[in-house]
DNA sequence: CTTAATTAAGGGTATATGCGCGTATATGTG
DNA sequence: CACATATACGCGCATATACCCTTAATTAAG
C-alpha cells in the first residue's frame, strides 16, 4: 500500500472553481450583452443600487474583490456616466460611488435579463442543486484559508 | 403573498462563484508565487505533463478555456522556456504544446507547492465538503447550459 | 501641537479573459 | 482538379485580476 496517497491535480479545488466561473460567466455574459453590462459591472451596479453610495474599499471588500482591482472596474462605468465618482464628505481620502439615474436605469435592464440567465441555470441545473451550489460557495468564499486569526 | 417571488440578487450563482473563485485564486497562488508560477499557468504546465503535447484547441477545451485565451496564457511560459510551441505534423495549422525539461522541473516545483495549498484548503473547509465542492463543481462545469443540443 | 503609524486610493506592471474579424490550411463535393 | 466549406489559429480591442510601491489624508502617541 501507498504510505500516503499523493492529492492528484484532477482534484484541485482552484482549477475547478475557476472552470465553473469561466464556464458560468460566459453564460450569464451572453444575456448581458445586448445592454453593454458585463456580470462584473453588474455585480458593482447591483451592490451600489441595494446599499447606497460606498466607498472603494467597502465595495471591494463585499464584492470579494482586490481593491485596486475594483478601482479598474470602476473606471468605464464612470466614463459611462452609469456611476458617479465623489469625494468622501468626512475623509477626502475615500471616493464614493454613487449611482447616476442613467446607471440606474441601465441596472433595471440588466435585472431583466440577470433574472432570465438565473432563471435558465436553475432549470438547467436544478434548483435544489443550485441552491447547494450557492451554500457552498458562500462557505468558501467566508473560509479563511490563511490559517491566520482574523483582526 | 406575491404571486411570484423575485430572483434576488444575493443568490446569483455567477456572483457566487467568481467570487469563491477570486478567493481561492489568491490563495493557490500565494503558495505558487515563490517559484514564480500562477495557478493557470500551473494548470497548464499540469495538463500537459499529464496528456503529452497538445494542440491549443484541446488544451483550451480540457481547461474549459477560451481557444484565444490559452493562446495568450501560453506565450509567457514559452518565453521561459518551459513550453515549446512547435508546428503541428499532420496539420501545419494546429500548434503543439510541449512541455520542455525546464518546464517539467518547474512544474515538479509547482506540484509541491500545489499539494501544501490543496492540503491546506481541504483542512480549512473539510475534506468532506471539499470532496463535495469540487463534484458539484464539476456538475457544473459539465452543464450545458445554453439549452442548445451539443453536437 | 508635532511626529509616528495607519488608512484610502492611484499608477506601473503583468497576466487572465473572451468576442469579433481575418488568414492559412484542410477537407468535402461536383 | 476547382470550389465551397470547415477548421486552427492570430490579432485588435476591451475588460478583469492582483501584485508592488507611492502619495495624501487621517488618527494615534508623545
Amino acid at each position: 500500500m501507498s504510505e500516503e496517497s499523493h492529492p492528484k491535480a484532477e482534484d484541485c479545488n482552484c482549477l475547478a472553481v475557476r472552470q465553473a466561473a469561466r464556464h458560468v460567466t460566459q453564460f450569464y455574459d451572453q444575456f448581458l450583452a445586448p445592454i453593454g453590462l458585463r456580470m462584473t459591472q453588474f455585480s458593482v451596479l447591483s451592490r451600489i443600487k441595494k446599499r447606497g453610495p460606498m466607498t472603494i474599499n467597502a465595495l471591494a471588500a463585499e464584492l470579494v474583490m482586490d481593491r485596486t482591482t475594483l478601482g479598474r472596474n470602476v473606471l468605464p462605468l464612470e466614463r459611462e456616466k452609469l456611476i458617479a465618482i465623489l469625494p468622501g464628505k468626512t475623509d477626502r481620502r475615500s471616493k464614493e460611488l454613487h449611482l447616476t439615474e442613467l446607471g440606474r436605469e441601465r441596472y433595471e435592464a440588466g435585472a431583466k435579463r440577470w433574472a432570465a440567465a438565473q432563471r435558465q441555470f436553475d432549470v438547467a441545473f436544478g434548483d435544489r442543486r443550485a441552491s447547494e451550489l450557492r451554500a457552498i460557495l458562500r462557505a468558501v468564499t467566508k473560509t479563511n484559508l490563511s490559517g491566520k486569526a482574523a483582526n
